[in-house]
DNA sequence: CTGTTAGCGCCTTCAG
DNA sequence: CTGAAGGCGCTAACAG
């Protein structure tokens, strides 16, 4: 590793005109400068972050910590922010909270201990994680009172159910995957406000939503929406073993838009998360957070954008009243 | 943050002997050693990472290079390796190559900047990233120069193959995604080497294979083979759009055991990774080579395992010649 | 058994 | 315009 050093013997000066030519202080002579910047590739001078680490008391290190890094959103939460954070000159260390919430403080911790300047939590389900000196970042859901910034998960299951009324269903199954995530409870919360008064609802979870979906068919149930799109393609396999074709027999509708929806058959109507944005949000505030200001960001949500595509569609008969083309 | 140098003058001795205390390096009297530990977590004293970095010149920090962090193997991968990294004082770095060579340099780069002891790297496809300095572990397919330790994509491909030959086809389109990526190009090449010299084969490309795929089934195609389960659901659009069901009227086969494959109806027979053995592979390889010495297991392939599921079955008549009950 | 010194690579005064 | 000195937190080598 060439040091700063190197190239100060090497050119015969100090290291701090090295220093401060290569930060362009300007208080080198501009030819000196030059020859110095040209030792200095010539030799592939690299800072060390280390040593600027430990100076300046900032790593330029965001922590990443989420539930499951074999959640399908991972990826691209992972993708978006990663780019967002290295356009700012940061860099991520992912951490995997497996599942439990000794883990999640555990990662917690390991990335302080990294020195990491900030950390971004997609919290464990029904967790509550805090850091006493580290500036941190929560994404869950706008219910959760620790959320920094999250996707409008409550305005994403309201956009499904209009959707899904505007259609004219009157007969509808929720199914959740896990009844103590905040993000879900928020989506199907979405989802009931905007049914209208008279129609049923009835809201199941977990394998016990799968196994009885075909059931509520029979029973009249025109329309199934689900909190992910893993559930739905899972409710749309035991559908067709049951018989039942969607969306001629049923409507079904998942949450997230992963790579696979728009791949099935039929192409799953779904809501997609404008990463991009949630991203740029979450790095705003925690670089606000480090520098002790306030962001603008802060407890905002970002709107999820219906999918439209052929897992949904109007019911047969008898439930639907007005004609359709 | 509270340094040694705290805990040192608050108990009234050198910053070199809290070190030692705290190291166990045993130069220290016991009752000193526990006063100072005492001392130590009364106060919540970590090490800084950045200070350790500097003085040893190792950062304990791996950088991940993923073609594309959008992959869905990305998530079961980086988890694997999080896990396994940390265990051995690690930490990861992710970085996304964006899908061209040049933004994997970059990412390279960076890292090498940001001071990774070492680099994991699942390379572009068709690309041979390399680094003079930084230590790097390729991930990538047995007939890649340059690969230090892969799935074997090639087996998995074989067993695929011997599979479907079992069951008595005859007829197969294998399809793939992209035929630059030298992964698929490994995992054709597997299953072709199992084929009876009879059999047919075609091997189609991208959208254009997706597409045609009903046709062929039309001609007397009775299983597809394709390098991906993304494929496969999306082959398995096509198909029942065009009227025929998977696996009476074909057979059909995925790669990689994405979390949908399981769900989706039939449930994809495909072929898994054993992600937890790659990672721990990867991690004593590029440990070997930060250490200076050499891995066992440079050049090792690691086992695919076909997973059996409902989409495959023997043909029907008439290819189908032995009777089956 | 404990202290002192020095230096990892860099930058920021403060002098010259 | 450039140099010298000091220090970020830690540890190894060398005293005492």
């Amino acid at each position: 590793m060439v040091s700063i050093k190197k190239i100060a013997s090497d050119i015969g000066v100090t290291a701090a005109t090295v220093s401060n030519a290569l930060n362009g202080k300007g208080r080198v002579s501009e030819v000196l400068a030059s020859r110095i910047r040209a030792r200095a590739d010539e030799l592939g001078y690299r800072p060390s972050s280390a040593a600027i680490a430990l100076k300046s008391g900032r790593s330029h290190v965001l922590g990443l910590v989420m539930p499951d890094l074999t959640n399908p959103l991972f990826p691209h939460i992972a993708q978006a922010l990663s780019i967002a954070a290295d356009r700012l000159g940061f860099a991520i260390l992912i951490a995997d909270s497996r599942g439990s919430v000794e883990e999640q403080d555990l990662a917690i911790s390991r990335l302080i201990s990294r020195g990491v300047d900030g950390l971004l939590v997609v919290p464990q389900r029904g967790s509550s994680p805090a850091s006493p000196t580290t500036p941190m970042t929560i994404i869950n859901t706008a219910s959760d009172p620790n959320n920094s910034v999250s996707a409008d998960h409550w305005g994403g299951g309201a956009q499904m159910a209009r959707h899904i009324t505007a259609l004219g269903h009157k007969k509808i199954l929720i199914i959740g995957a896990d009844a103590v995530s905040e993000v879900q409870q928020d989506r199907i919360a979405g989802m009931k406000s905007q049914l209208p008064y008279e129609t049923k609802v009835e809201i199941l979870w977990g394998t016990a939503g799968i196994e009885q979906a075909a059931d509520h068919v029979s029973k009249g149930v025109s329309a199934i929406l689900t909190t992910s799109d893993l559930l739905a393609i899972n409710v749309h396999s035991h559908l067709t073993r049951a018989g039942f074709t969607v969306p001629d027999d049923v409507s079904l509708t998942g949450f997230d838009d992963m790579a696979f929806s728009a791949a099935m058959h039929p192409p799953l109507t779904t809501i997609a998360q404008d990463v991009d944005t949630l991203a740029d949000y979450v790095l705003d505030i925690i670089t606000a957070q480090i520098e002790g200001k306030a962001s603008p960001h802060v407890g905002q949500t970002i709107a999820m954008d219906l999918v439209l595509r052929h897992s949904t569609t109007a019911p047969r008969s008898p439930s639907n009243k007005e004609p359709h083309p």
